[in-house]
DNA sequence: CGCGTAGTTGAGTCGCATCAAGTGGAGTGG
DNA sequence: CCACTCCACTTGATGCGACTCAACTACGCG
């Protein structure tokens, strides 16, 4: 992966978008790049807030940990999404550790740059305001599913908005694609690992899904969808 | 209320934070006037996201329904905050629904206009970002213990947060200064009604706090920080 | 081939929701 | 000013969804 690639992805990143290419590429030269295998930490909690990462290819795992040490999952990173940005437009320390979840490669600006290019190039700034809205809207819905709502919708919901983020057609239906375990899926839901076990089975067994080794593949997506509903 | 006062509070307000007086009394000349008294409803949910607001007095809910009609409290906003802002920064629909708790003044600032002070003072898109990033934050902070936290010392965090944003001091301790009921700090939590009425019964007998008809005082805030901490 | 990690599954428990009455203070209208 | 009517709140009884505890299985990797 070269510069001209990196600026390539940048420009669809959303959170240059409406940059001109020139700038993008000045931009993208600005940045560091790091890679990260499989299960190797980007950043970890509590760490003073770096830098902003864009995530290039790959994916990111987003999580938070208790005081007592329970963790949960605020989000997945996909290519072409920010993350640990907050933090530094907000300043202090990182809220949550990310961690990549197959082999991934990012670039990323620590605060001063950051501002810098915020300056120079406002739209950068009006993006980040949108962007961070957006998350702050979703979450606020995951926020009342998860005060409202049962464990199977909620499980439900989220497999789906997994499969709408990174979703990959293949013969037998939907696959998620890349390595997801039913503690994930728990943590992510406010379950047990146990629950949603037991849950994933028995969709299994009405056929709604296939699942192995953190892979889960939808059938009938439909199916989930009228558990996510409620019809 | 005069337009001189409304711009002495503008410029404390952190949407506003480091823009100079005149910018800011310009600001304020553009902006609409609104009043709603107790109870009355400053914008709905599902309607056509219209207008930034920033609150001058009073106390505003911000709550968001289920479609099967459940409702959950996203947030109380108290003088100098602002709220239905993020719905104009990323388009589309208020989220949420906004109610006056108590008799409330705000000034209004539809998307255009808000653009264009966002251009003209860029300072503004920062503020709104750090704001929207810190409520991010707060937000993930409270889903974690949403998901992980039982539901006495989610109660317990609840009202902390209320006392350190809307506290005053009296004789007997922290009156919470504005009506709350137990419905809503039930909504607030993800709770029932009748678990925060027993909850706070049990809290009334171990003299935490003083409580009666949507007023709660805390007598000892110690004693609910331990149940908030697990001392 | 063996060990570790992911997943399954059963039994038992319990926190909290649900269902069901009932109390009392605040506001309203006659 | 008093009676009436809500509405906020309380409190008991009951049930169940999901957690906890406890084995056990099996896949994948070194």
């Amino acid at each position: 992966m070269d510069k001209a690639n990196d600026s390539g992805l940048l420009a669809k990143a959303e959170l240059f978008k409406g940059i001109d290419g020139a700038a993008v590429a000045e931009i993208s030269r600005m940045a560091s790049h790091k890679r990260a295998s499989k299960g190797e930490v980007v950043f970890e909690q509590g760490d003073p807030a770096g830098a902003c990462h864009v995530l290039v290819e790959g994916r990111v795992k987003v999580t938070q940990l208790t005081p007592d040490g329970q963790q949960v999952v605020i989000r997945f990173i996909g290519p072409g999404e920010m993350f640990g940005c907050i933090a530094v437009f907000v300043g202090g320390d990182y809220p949550g550790t990310a961690t990549a979840v197959t082999d991934s490669q990012m670039l990323a600006w620590d605060g001063r740059k950051m501002g810098m290019l915020m300056e120079r190039y406002p739209g950068i700034a009006v993006n980040a305001l949108a962007i961070v809205g957006k998350r702050l809207l979703a979450l606020q819905s995951r926020y009342r599913e998860l005060a409202t709502e049962r464990v199977e919708r909620r499980i439900a919901r989220a497999i789906l908005r997994l499969a709408r983020q990174a979703g990959k057609r293949v013969e037998e239906g939907v696959l998620i694609d890349f390595p997801l375990s039913r503690q994930d899926v728990a943590e992510m839901t406010g379950a047990t690992l146990h629950t949603v076990s037991r849950i994933l089975s028995a969709w299994e067994q009405q056929g709604l899904i296939a699942s192995g080794r953190q892979r889960i593949t939808i059938r009938r997506p439909h199916g989930l969808v009228s558990i996510a509903e409620d019809l």
